[in-house]
DNA sequence: ACGCACAACTACAACGTTTTCGAAAACAAC
DNA sequence: GTTGTTTTCGAAAACGTTGTAGTTGTGCGT
């Protein structure tokens, strides 16, 4: 087991200053070229490489940013995730995800953890669990610390900082208006209790494209779902709505999903009914994923540009590490959602 | 903007010295209780909260472990992150998950980066290119340099260190098995080529079952596909292979794909033959995600208990963190496979 | 009154860097 | 030989923390 090598061994070992050594490595030209290519030729025999924790301590600035998302078993955020990847890449941060799992907790120790100048800044998506508490305490907190912070998807308005949201509300009347088009006239939504953003917001795009075309808007074509990472209790619940939904309303047309597995479930309901796709029912839903990709049929979806979002999140977020003016007005970005034309519909 | 407090600070507003607060907040007994709850107080009041990077600075070590990963948006690494997270949450450490993008160059990057004592460890599965090169310098060195790693999945027999596999021969012997059970005799296999070792493994699997089985092993019947993320581009390519295969060879009744996504193609080629599944061909592949879950029909498939991989690897790389004794035996751990039976067989 | 134990606190080094300021040596000019 | 200028290097502080080794000051026993 080789040991770590640090600035003193090797100056002990050139019997030189621990300042020269620091130094050559850095290439100053206060100190003479022989000497220079010396240091560097035993640093780079002894396989030398500076300690990032001392260099942390001593900038008071890391070149990592920090990402926290609810949950990496879901195609958004990972897409979201490959954006800020890429991005850091390019302008040489390191990238540091943590999950909340959906946890307030978890999603308080992470912000607390990681805000200790472990990194220059935060690109978030809330909890859900944070999202029903409403308690921000922790995200403004850490801003008012000068803890640059970039939020993204799930937001609150509460928060006053830099955001990237998709258009939640303008990709679900896309998607209502795609399918009211083709002649649809009874869409089925699926959608979760309020208290989610993004399932609040889609729900409005819905109605406000039923309103556009002139169609009263009926409560019974509205399923609201819990939400909860249970997915094995909530499916065969949901599933059982659907049923009564498609028994009482056999006009059914149509199905607005706002996300994959809603989706999923819906066409499992629908098969059971021996209806087809998309000649009986169409079906749109939120969130371009596998699903939707490899699902029989291919389904038509809304696009949030995941890798889009996460692209400019950090950018935004790069930009405000860098710039030394502490105060600027807060910067909100919307990315416009896309109707990803499938078999479907 | 509140700035951070340091001890420093807090000394001189209290007027005592930096030790006593540091003490008193570790509530140290040298300290009397009187100015312990008072320093106590007023380190609340003002938010203190120590600096991470200074600790990790002293102790050496900081309570962090790398997962390194080739990419998040996979069903299989997912669980396997989630399987960290929640062993490292448990046992008081923190994540810091980092991609590879299945690039060598990214994963020598990120390696050197994190090994600088930022984390205690690492856990990570080889990239595809890493693999291609077989160019594992960077593993043994940080091996070398006394660090922790744990490997899973995707290891090489070259590295010497804990490992946490999946039984992938054994979970391709049982999908053959259970096709084979099933009277099934014209087996295809849709594989990837034999430098990914998942692929190789799970072929011998494929190649040993039907040797058991007294079945003579037939070339036609293996595809053998090149492995790369551009997904748009190999996919096609795939299907137009397997419609030769299936024009070719007209008895195939049983596909066994060696993940979701060549499952997926080969069931939108099996449709457009108008053959039905699982009557006509029945399908099994490696990988229980979602896209197996939500087909129509879903899926049998094998899963590889991703979250189980991720608790093991946890709990054996902060094993090997908290002991002091360097050297013993690397330990390997193989988790076995289990079919998941649901329509497509 | 003297030493001594003990309580309560503080000074300082250390972790690995970078950087500012100075010092010494070399060399040139007079 | 003195002075000035440059070149080349080194000492020390700083980042925030902890632990060791003092340094006070008080009360006690003799």
């Amino acid at each position: 087991m080789k040991k770590k090598m640090t600035l003193k061994q090797l100056a002990k070992e050139l019997d030189v200053s621990v300042s020269t050594v620091s130094k050559s490595l850095n290439n100053s030209d206060e100190i003479s070229l022989e000497t220079r290519q010396k240091v560097q030729a035993f640093a780079k025999f002894y396989n030398y490489r500076p300690n990032n924790i001392a260099l942390s301590l001593k900038n008071k600035k890391t070149k990592t940013i920090g990402v926290i998302i609810p949950e990496v078993v879901h195609h958004f955020f990972a897409m979201v995730v490959r954006g800020v990847e890429q991005v850091a890449m390019e302008r040489g941060y390191n990238v540091l995800i943590s999950l909340s799992n959906e946890s307030f907790e978890k999603e308080v120790i992470n912000m607390e953890t990681f805000a200790d100048s472990l990194i220059g800044g935060f690109i978030l998506s809330l909890s859900k669990e944070t999202l029903k508490k409403q308690d921000y305490h922790h995200i403004n907190q850490t801003i008012e610390q000068g803890m640059p912070v970039v939020l993204f998807d799930r937001t609150a308005p509460e928060i006053n900082c830099d955001q990237v949201v998709v258009n939640d509300e303008q990709g679900a009347m896309l998607a209502t208006q795609h399918l009211l088009e083709q002649g649809r006239k009874n869409i089925l939504l699926v959608t979760t209790e309020d208290y989610v953003s993004v399932g609040r917001l889609r729900t409005q795009g819905y109605v406000k494209a039923l309103q556009n075309a002139g169609i009263s808007l009926d409560n019974s074509l509205i399923i609201k779902t819990e939400d909860s990472k249970r997915s094995d209790i909530i499916l065969p619940a949901l599933e059982e709505e659907l049923h009564v939904a498609f028994k009482n309303n056999p006009n059914i047309d149509a199905i607005f999903a706002v996300n994959e597995i809603y989706a999923a479930a819906a066409m499992r309901v629908i098969r059971s009914f021996g209806l087809h796709i998309p000649n009986d029912i169409a079906v749109i839903c939120f969130t371009d994923g596998v699903i939707s990709k490899y699902a029989t049929p291919p389904l038509s979806t809304v696009s949030q540009h995941g890798t889009q979002i996460g692209i400019e999140a950090a950018n935004l977020l790069i930009d405000r590490i860098e710039q030394k003016e502490i105060s600027s007005e807060s910067i909100t970005k919307v990315i416009p959602c896309e109707i990803v034309h499938r078999d479907s519909t």
